[in-house]
DNA sequence: GCCGTTTTCGGCCCGACTGTTTTCAGTCG
C-alpha cells in the first residue's frame, strides 16, 4: 500500500470497504459486524475534531466507535493499511467484488457461485450464464439467470453504486411529482430519499403517494407509467410499491400509502436508513414500534398496538420526545441525540429561506456570460423582497466574461440610476473577481477597494497540487479587498472534480481574516460542499449563502443554496446574508479596515 | 463489533417484492 499521510476521508473509505467486504465474509448485509463498521463511520463522520489524531482512549469515546474499530483506525492512520482489510482483499479481490455491484446479486448468491462454480470475475460469471448452468444453484432458477444477464447488459448504466448528480434528479422529480399530484384518487405526493435530504448526487429517486385506495391508485399510476416518456422499463410491480428506470437508467421508486400513514411514510423513505435505524431503537426503548404506516405502542405481547403518530412526521418526533429534524440533517452524524430532549436537545436551528435578507453574488449583462440587463435583475431581486443586493459582474481578468476599469465604472453609475427606482432595495457595486493560478486578483489594489462587495473565486487551473492550491486561496482571502470566497472549489458535481485544498488551513484563513465562505446555490455547484460547510461552522467562520444568478430564472437557486446550509449544520447568525442592512454594511467595513 | 436505569452476555429495525418455494430465502431500501 501507498505510504503518506492518512486523511479523515481516507479512514472514512477504509471502514466502507471494511463494511463490504465483510458484508461478503459473513453474506449479510445485515450482519452485525458490518452494522457496527458503518456505525462507526457514521459516528467519524459526524466528529468536528480531526479523527486522525485522536488516541484510542479518545476514539472509544465516540458513540458508536468501539476498542476493534478504534485499534483499527489507529492502525491505518500509523501504518497505512490494516491487517484485517488486506486479509479481506487477498480473500475477495476486486474483480470478484465488483460483481456485488450487479442488482439482485447479493452476498448469499455471489458466494454460491464461487463456491458451486467457480466464478472469480465478470467473464465467469457471462460463461456460466451462457452455459445455464446458474440456473441450478439453489434458490435460483431460470427467471433468476435472465434477472442477472439483464442486469449485467445495464451494469454501469444501473449499477448499484451509480450516481446521479442532484442536478438532474431534481428537475425530473419534482416533474413527476407533479404529474402524480393530478392522478385521480392521489392526495399528496413527495419525492423522499436522498434528494430530499439534498444530497448532491443520488442513487434513485423515491417518490411517496397518499391515496385513500391506495391499491386502486396505484393502478391508475401503473397505467400512467406505461407509456411515459420517462419510463424506459418498469421493473416491479405490486399493490403498493412500483420500480421503473428512466431512459437514463436512473431508477424512480413510486409507493403509495393512505393519508392518515403519509408522516410515517415520508420519514421512512426520506432516511437515511441509519437515521430511521436510530429512530425505531428510540421507539424500541419506548415500548413502541416504528415502521413506514406509523409509530405504534407495544401490547404486552410485543405485538403492535394503538397508534401514537403517523400523518405528520412532525408528530413522530414529537411522539418520540425529539426535536423536528429537517430533511437534510438526516445523516445520522450526530442530529439524533442532538434532537433527543431527554439525551442532549440541543439541536441547532439552522438557518431557513425566510432568514435570506439579500444575494450578494449576481451577475447582470456587464458579464459575457450574463443573460439578463441590470434592471431586469434588480427588479427580479426586488420582487424577492431583498434588503440589499450586490451585483457581482467579473473582474477584467477573465478576458471574455470581464470588464474593464473604464467599463466598471460606467456601470457603477449605471446601477446608482437604477437605484433610484429601487429605494427599498440597497443596490452594492460589486466584482466577482478572478483568483489567478497564484492569488492574484483582477484590477489594482486601490481599484478593487473602490467596489462596495467583493466575491473572490477560482475559474481556471484546476489541476493543481493541494500545496498550491492552497497557497493560491490563502493569498486571496488574506487580500483585504476579499470579502468572500465564491464556489470553493470550482466543481461541477459529476461532471468536474473541484481543486484540491487543504481544508483546515483554508478556514483557518477564512476565520483570522473575516472572509466569508459562499455557499453557492447553483445546483451543478452546491460549493462549498455541506461537508466543508459543517467544518466551517465549528471552525466559526462566517458564510453567504448566494444564487451566482446570471438570468432572471435562476433566483430560486437560493432555496438550494440553504439546503446545502441546512446539511451543513448553519445556524442564521453565521449567516452574512441574513443580518439586516446597517449590521452587514458595518461587517464590511469593519473586516477590510480592522 | 457494539452496547448497557433489565450492563459484561445476549441481544441488535422493519417490511415489500420476487422467485422458488408449499412457508420461505434473498435482495433491497
Amino acid at each position: 500500500m501507498a505510504s503518506g499521510k492518512r486523511s479523515t476521508s481516507d479512514v472514512l473509505a477504509m471502514l466502507t470497504e471494511l463494511a463490504g467486504l465483510t458484508t461478503l465474509a459473513e453474506e449479510s448485509p445485515q450482519s452485525f459486524k458490518v452494522r457496527a463498521y458503518e456505525n462507526a463511520r457514521h459516528a467519524l463522520e459526524g466528529e468536528a475534531r480531526d479523527i486522525t489524531g485522536l488516541s484510542v482512549a479518545e476514539l472509544v469515546k465516540i458513540k458508536g466507535v468501539g476498542k476493534a474499530t478504534a485499534s483499527k483506525v489507529r492502525e491505518f492512520v500509523e501504518t497505512g493499511s490494516v491487517e484485517k482489510l488486506e486479509l479481506l482483499r487477498s480473500e475477495y479481490p476486486p474483480a470478484f467484488v465488483e460483481l456485488s455491484k450487479i442488482p439482485g446479486v447479493g452476498p448469499k448468491t455471489l458466494k454460491a457461485m464461487r463456491r458451486e462454480l467457480g466464478i472469480e470475475d465478470l467473464d465467469g460469471l457471462k460463461d456460466a450464464i451462457a452455459a445455464e448452468s446458474l440456473r441450478n444453484l439453489a434458490g435460483l432458477g431460470p427467471a433468476s439467470e435472465a434477472k442477472i444477464a439483464k442486469s449485467i447488459e445495464r451494469l454501469g448504466l444501473t449499477g448499484k453504486d451509480r450516481r446521479t448528480p442532484i442536478a438532474d434528479a431534481l428537475p425530473l422529480a419534482e416533474n413527476l411529482v407533479a404529474e402524480l399530484a393530478r392522478v385521480s384518487g392521489v392526495a399528496e405526493v413527495a419525492y423522499c430519499g436522498s434528494l430530499r435530504r439534498f444530497s448532491e448526487t443520488v442513487g434513485d429517486i423515491d417518490i411517496t403517494v397518499a391515496a385513500p385506495e391506495p391499491g386502486a391508485a396505484m393502478g391508475v399510476i401503473v397505467e400512467l407509467l406505461m407509456d411515459h416518456t420517462q419510463v424506459k422499463e418498469i421493473i416491479l410491480s405490486g399493490e403498493t410499491k412500483t420500480s421503473f428506470l428512466t431512459p437514463t437508467g436512473l431508477q424512480v421508486d413510486v409507493r403509495v400509502v393512505k393519508p392518515s400513514e403519509f408522516g410515517a411514510a415520508t420519514l421512512y423513505f426520506t432516511g437515511s436508513k441509519a437515521h430511521n435505524i436510530a429512530l425505531r431503537q428510540r421507539a424500541i426503548d419506548r415500548g413502541m414500534t416504528l415502521n413506514e404506516y406509523g409509530l405504534f405502542r407495544l401490547d404486552a405481547a410485543g405485538k403492535p398496538g394503538p397508534n401514537v403518530a403517523s400523518e405528520t412526521e412532525a408528530a413522530i418526533y414529537q411522539a418520540l420526545d425529539m426535536a423536528y429534524v429537517p430533511t437534510p440533517m438526516r445523516e445520522a452524524t450526530g442530529e439524533v441525540d442532538a434532537a433527543a430532549f431527554d439525551v442532549d436537545g440541543s439541536l441547532p436551528e439552522v438557518v431557513q429561506r425566510t432568514d435570506i435578507r439579500g444575494d450578494l453574488h449576481y451577475h447582470t449583462d456587464r458579464s459575457g456570460d450574463g443573460r439578463s440587463t441590470v434592471e431586469e435583475m434588480v427588479a427580479q431581486a426586488s420582487s424577492h423582497g431583498y434588503e440589499y443586493l450586490a451585483i457581482t459582474d467579473h473582474g477584467e481578468d477573465l478576458a471574455i466574461n470581464g470588464s474593464t476599469q473604464d467599463e466598471m465604472l460606467a456601470h457603477r453609475a449605471h446601477i446608482a440610476e437604477v437605484q433610484k427606482a429601487y429605494p427599498e432595495i440597497t443596490l452594492l457595486w460589486g466584482c466577482e473577481l478572478n483568483i489567478d493560478p497564484t492569488g492574484g486578483l483582477d484590477y489594482d489594489a486601490d481599484f478593487r477597494a473602490q467596489f462596495d462587495y467583493t466575491v473572490a473565486s477560482v475559474h481556471s487551473a484546476f489541476d493543481r497540487s493541494a500545496k498550491e492550491q492552497t497557497r493560491r486561496l490563502v493569498t486571496a482571502i488574506a487580500d483585504p479587498t476579499v470579502d468572500s470566497i465564491g464556489h470553493l472549489t470550482g466543481r461541477y458535481i459529476g461532471r468536474r472534480p473541484g481543486i484540491e485544498l487543504d481544508i483546515d488551513i483554508v478556514l483557518e484563513a477564512l476565520f483570522e481574516f473575516d472572509v466569508a465562505l459562499e455557499i453557492n446555490g447553483a445546483l451543478q455547484r452546491l460549493d462549498a460542499a455541506s461537508d466543508v460547510v459543517r467544518r466551517a461552522v465549528q471552525r466559526g467562520v462566517k458564510l453567504v449563502i448566494n444564487t451566482d444568478s446570471h438570468h432572471t430564472s435562476e433566483l430560486g437557486r437560493m432555496d438550494y443554496g440553504v439546503l446545502t446550509a441546512q446539511r451543513g449544520w448553519v445556524p442564521r447568525e453565521l449567516v452574512v446574508n441574513t443580518w439586516p442592512r446597517a449590521r452587514f454594511l458595518d461587517w464590511v467595513a469593519t473586516h477590510r479596515d480592522p
